[in-house]
DNA sequence: TTTCTTTGAGATAGCGCTATCTTATTGGTT
DNA sequence: AACCAATAAGATAGCGCTATCTCAAAGAAA
C-alpha cells in the first residue's frame, strides 16, 4: 500500500524535509540539523534521518534554504578572460574542487576592467554567494567595500598578499619574471627586450622581475621596453616583434609577458625568415599547451594554474565552514621549461 | 526626520517588495505584479510602484523569487569543452545576452561525454533553472526524459535539428565539411585524406559531409580516413599527420576536422622539412584566432559560433518567457576561409 | 543534596516572494 | 434595465527551509 501524500497545488512535487522527518520520526528541525551535521546531534538518530532521507531521495531546495540562511551554495568566481588558456586551466580546476563539495560556480568574465568586475561583483553579491573567488589584488576601492560590507569569505587567486586578513593563493610573477631573464643573461645575452600587451597587474609584476634583473646586471635600457596596451594575441606578438626590429637599439633576445606574443613573434619570425635562436632568442610565460610543440619550441616559464585554482577553491571552501585556516598565504611557485627558442648556439 | 522600519534579527537588511508596496500606497500583490509587469497592470500604479522600487534601491531577492515560483533565474549551459576557443566564444556570447536579461549563467563542462552531460544536467536541474542551453543534439535517452519533465525549455546550439518541437541554432557540419572537400578537389586533389580525433558527434558529422563528397566524385577510400578518438589538440595533429606520412597510401591534401589538429600538423610539416602546400595540403575547421598567423595560414571553415550563443539564448529568453518564437530552426551557415596551406601551385 | 551549567531535541516563527482565490469595478450584451 | 463576461486590485496562504527560543534531561560543581 503506497501511502499518498496529498500535497498542495504549489508544491514541487519533491521529498520536502518534512517527508523525511516524518519517516525518520523526528521533528524537522533535528532532521535539518542531522542532514547538515553543523550542530551535535545523537548518532543514531542522525542516522535514522539519513536513511529516511536515502530512501525518500530527498534532495535539499537551494533556494529554500538561501532563503532561510541568508547564504546560497553558489560561489562567484571572477577571472579577467576565458580567451587565455591560463584562466581556462584556473577555472576548471576551481570548478572541480568547488562541484564535489555541492557548490555551484558562477563565473564572471571581468575583461581585465577593474569597472566591469565591481559590476560583476555587485550583482552577484545580489544573490548572496557562499563565497568569492577573485583574480589578482587589485579591485576597486568599492569593489573591496562592496565584499567587506557583505560579509562574504574572498580567497584571491594568482598573486600573493603579505595583509595578514587576506587569503591568497599565487605565486611571485617578479621572481618568476626576474628568473628567466636570468637564464637569458646566463645564455650570453645582453640586450635582452621586454614586450608586453595587456598591462594588466601581472603583466607589470612580470616587467618589473625582467627590470630589477637588467637593472642589478647594469644592463638596464628603457629602449628594450615594449609595451602595447592592447589584448595579447598571437597578432599582437607578430606586431611587437616587428615593431622591436625595425627600431635601431640592438636586441639579442625578447622576453614575452605571455605565450601567445611569443607564439605570435616565432610565426612572425619564420615568415620573414628570422633565425631563432640563432638571430634571435624569444621566451615567452604560462607554457600553454602550443608551446612545446611550437618550431623552435619555446622555452617559458611554467606556471601552477591548475594548483592554484584547487587550492584557492579548498580554502575557500574551508572559510565557507568556518574551519581554520593552517596558512593565509600559498606561494606555490613555477618552474622554467628551457626549449629550443633560447638555445645558446 | 528618518523612519525607522524594524526588522527581525533574520531579515537580510534590504529594502523588500513589502516596503516598496507601502510606500507606493498599494498592495504587495500589486507591487509584485508590476515590478514583473507580466499581468495587466494599470499604467499609472505600475509608474507610481516603479519609482518607489527606484526610490528604495529595492532589489528582488532570487531565492525568495525562486521558491514561490518554483523557477530560479539561472540558466544551465552544457559546454563539451573550454579548451577548445570554440566553444570559450560561444559561452562568452550566451552569457552576455543573459546577463543584459537579468539571468545567472551556469556552465557545465561535459568534457564530451553523455554521462557526464546527464549527471550535470540532472544537478541543475535540482535549481529549477529557468532554461537550458545544450550543445548538440545527441544527449542521453536519460538525460532527455530528466529534461522533458522539468519542463523546463530547451534550445540546442551546434546542430540543427529537424523535429517540430525542438529549438535549435547551428549550422550544417556535413555541408560545410562537404563544400571544403569540393575545394580540395578544386584544387586538382584527389587523394584527399580525413584526419580527426575526439570523434564527437559533430565531428563525425563532418566525417559523413566528406564522406559524400568523395563518393560521390568516385575517389573515397577507407584508407584516407584517420580516427583518433583521443582529445583534439596541437600534439595530436602532429601524430595524424606523422601516421598518414608513414602509410604506403598516397596522399594529396589533408582535410582536419578541426583547426588545433591542423595546427600541429603545419608545425610538425615544418619541423620535418615538408612543404605545405607544395607537397601537401592542408585545411581545418573553425577558424581559431591563430589559424590566420600560421606559415603557411591555414585554409579552413569561419563558424558562426558568436551568432550561434547569441541566437540560442535570444531564443531561450523567448521561450522562458512564454512568447512565440519567430522560427524553430536557425541554421546560421558558415564560410570557407581559403589561405595559403590549400593554394594550388 | 542542591544548584548551575551543558546538551540535545522540539516548537515556533519567519526568510521575501508569488500562486490562487476573492472581491470590486467596468463595459458590452441581450 | 438586467445580466454576464472581462479586468484590476487586494487578501490569504503558502513555497521548504533554518534561526532562535524554549524546555527537559543529564552531568558538573558547590
Amino acid at each position: 500500500m503506497t501511502k499518498t501524500v496529498t500535497r498542495s497545488s504549489r508544491s514541487s512535487g519533491r521529498a520536502t524535509l518534512a517527508d523525511v522527518a516524518r519517516l525518520a520520526g523526528v521533528s524537522q528541525m533535528t532532521a535539518s540539523r542531522a542532514l547538515r551535521s553543523n550542530s551535535r546531534v545523537d548518532a543514531a538518530m542522525a542516522q535514522r534521518v539519513a536513511d529516511a532521507a536515502e530512501k525518500l531521495g530527498y534532495v535539499p531546495d537551494p533556494a529554500a534554504r538561501a532563503l532561510a540562511s541568508q547564504r546560497s551554495s553558489h560561489i562567484a568566481v571572477m577571472i579577467p578572460s576565458l580567451t587565455n588558456t591560463l584562466f581556462v586551466d584556473l577555472l576548471e580546476a576551481v570548478q572541480s574542487v568547488l562541484r564535489a563539495a555541492g557548490y555551484q560556480t558562477l563565473v564572471g568574465v571581468t575583461h581585465y576592467d577593474p569597472l566591469e568586475e565591481e559590476q560583476h561583483v555587485r550583482e552577484q553579491l545580489l544573490h548572496r554567494p557562499a563565497g568569492l573567488l577573485l583574480t589578482g589584488l587589485q579591485q576597486t576601492a568599492r569593489t573591496q567595500a562592496l565584499v567587506a560590507a557583505s560579509g562574504v569569505p574572498v580567497v584571491y587567486m594568482m598573486e600573493n598578499s603579505d595583509a595578514a586578513d587576506v587569503v591568497s593563493v599565487g605565486f611571485s610573477q617578479f621572481d618568476a619574471a626576474g628568473q628567466m631573464t636570468r637564464h637569458l643573461l646566463d645564455c650570453g645575452h645582453q640586450r635582452i627586450a621586454f614586450a608586453a600587451a595587456q598591462l594588466d597587474p601581472r603583466t607589470l609584476q612580470r616587467l618589473q622581475g625582467w627590470r630589477k634583473t637588467m637593472q642589478d646586471a647594469g644592463l638596464y635600457d628603457a629602449n628594450l621596453e615594449w609595451l602595447n596596451p592592447a589584448p595579447s594575441s598571437i597578432g599582437v606578438g607578430g606586431q611587437l616583434l616587428a615593431q622591436i626590429l625595425a627600431s635601431p637599439h640592438a636586441v639579442q633576445a625578447v622576453f614575452f609577458c605571455n605565450d601567445d606574443l611569443a607564439q605570435g613573434a616565432l610565426l612572425a619570425a619564420q615568415r620573414s625568415g628570422l633565425r631563432v635562436p640563432g638571430q634571435l632568442a624569444i621566451c615567452g610565460f604560462n607554457d600553454l599547451p602550443a608551446s612545446a610543440f611550437m618550431v623552435p619550441s619555446l622555452t617559458t616559464v611554467k606556471t601552477p594554474r591548475v594548483e592554484v585554482g584547487q587550492r584557492a577553491a579548498q580554502l575557500l571552501l574551508q572559510r565557507v565552514q568556518q574551519e581554520p585556516l593552517a596558512e593565509h598565504r600559498v606561494d606555490l611557485g613555477f618552474s622554467l621549461v628551457l626549449r629550443e627558442s633560447t638555445q645558446p648556439g
